[in-house]
DNA sequence: TAGATTGTTAATCGATTAACAATC
DNA sequence: TAGATTGTTAATCGATTAACAATC
């Protein structure tokens, strides 16, 4: 579907948030939007939007402007959703957990398989549909399903001898809730990363700066 | 401590993570790093990580190089991490909870001082050291501790109301886990999003776009 | 002093915004 | 047809990289 590959990362960054508000106008029903009315909306200039889509295709109309459906359902192809990755999630504990109940993986295009742990205590138990297995079945279970991605929620300790052991098993995607570079790790990987220590900081600077006196 | 106000934004986001590296080298006993050493480390540019820090100041020495434990510490005092923002969250779910446990928010400037849920099941429950309370209670406490900050953990629906009460009761700092865009709804707010299903979602299109045959 | 590395200015690159002709 | 709004090219703005004089 691109028109010419390799898209800029600042576009593809925006393309959830006009995912959601398309899916929002979608579900008031409203069936035609303009790059002005939704830039308004959105907060970015109507240039943008229209410089944005461009990298993909026109999907506008001159003098009508975008039909919300169509442009919902584009932008979710050019995401990819209707894909189904399949995944793993390593470490059940309140973040790991909470990640695998709280996403709604199979509207994002992925499919959760197996979540995994090495402490006893969470072993066995049930989340979602899913059992928690011992991280030492990594291996045999990846060579049973083949894993098209991995959830790290583990500490920051565990991360890099976790990283080598999925890596050897043949895993570049990499959704990324450890405290831990990854990327500086293996160079021919696919990573996103959620640090949440970072954003907490970047809101203290915020606040702090904000706050503090003019000049 | 800025030399010259306002800071890009590019800047304040890399902040976090040289913290972290800093604090890395801190704990492998490194004493001092060039900015070209740092850059390899990293994957940024020596020139990048120079400029970066002279919008703060000049932390550096000619032919020396910087003091990793004094840098560390003055990212730390510009990120304003010493400060002690009370703050509360609401919605006691999954990642509500995750969030409260899993948190290190004394050695991130925040205090979390306050836990609140409208469902019955979920008030009462112990997280951390605190009890999860009413949501009705919301103001009563609001206005017996004065607030800096919300950690929004709700289901988007529930959004918009909540923002109106905690936007009335004078908070205008917020960490929104919420599938809702609260800066379009008031403007004089600070406000750090973490979009977990936006970052799912651009791990699908970079998977995708990976995949995707070349031309 | 000589070598190293910063702080800072200048050059380049990329992303955003503005403008407008094409067209529905 | 006239009005609206796109797609796209050109202009501007901002961020990154390169270069180098200052200096420890």
């Amino acid at each position: 579907m691109p028109k010419n590959h390799h898209i800029a990362a600042p576009v593809i960054r925006r393309l959830p948030r006009y995912y959601r508000f398309l899916g929002d106008l979608l579900e008031n029903g409203v069936k035609r939007i303009s790059s002005r009315e939704l830039s308004e909306r959105m907060g970015l200039t109507a240039s943008q939007i229209r410089q944005d889509l461009n990298c993909f295709g026109g999907f506008g109309q001159q003098g009508y402007g975008y039909s919300v459906e169509g442009l919902h359902k584009e932008i979710g192809s050019i995401l990819g959703l209707d894909n189904r990755y399949k995944s793993i999630l390593i470490g059940a504990g309140n973040l790991g957990k909470a990640v695998a109940i709280h996403m709604a993986f199979e509207t994002r295009g992925f499919d959760l398989i197996g979540i995994f742990d090495n402490d006893p205590e969470k072993i066995g138990e049930r989340i979602r549909e899913l059992t928690v297995s011992d991280t030492a079945q990594l291996e045999s279970f990846c060579q049973e399903n083949s894993i098209d991605a991995a959830i790290l929620c583990v500490p920051k300790s565990a991360a890099p001898q976790l990283a080598d052991r999925l890596y050897a098993l043949g895993i570049r995607n990499y959704w990324n809730f450890s405290h831990y570079d990854l990327s500086m790790r293996f160079k021919d990987i696919v990573v996103e990363n959620v640090h949440l220590n970072d954003s907490l900081m970047i809101l203290c600077y915020k606040i702090t700066d904000r706050d503090r006196p003019e000049q």
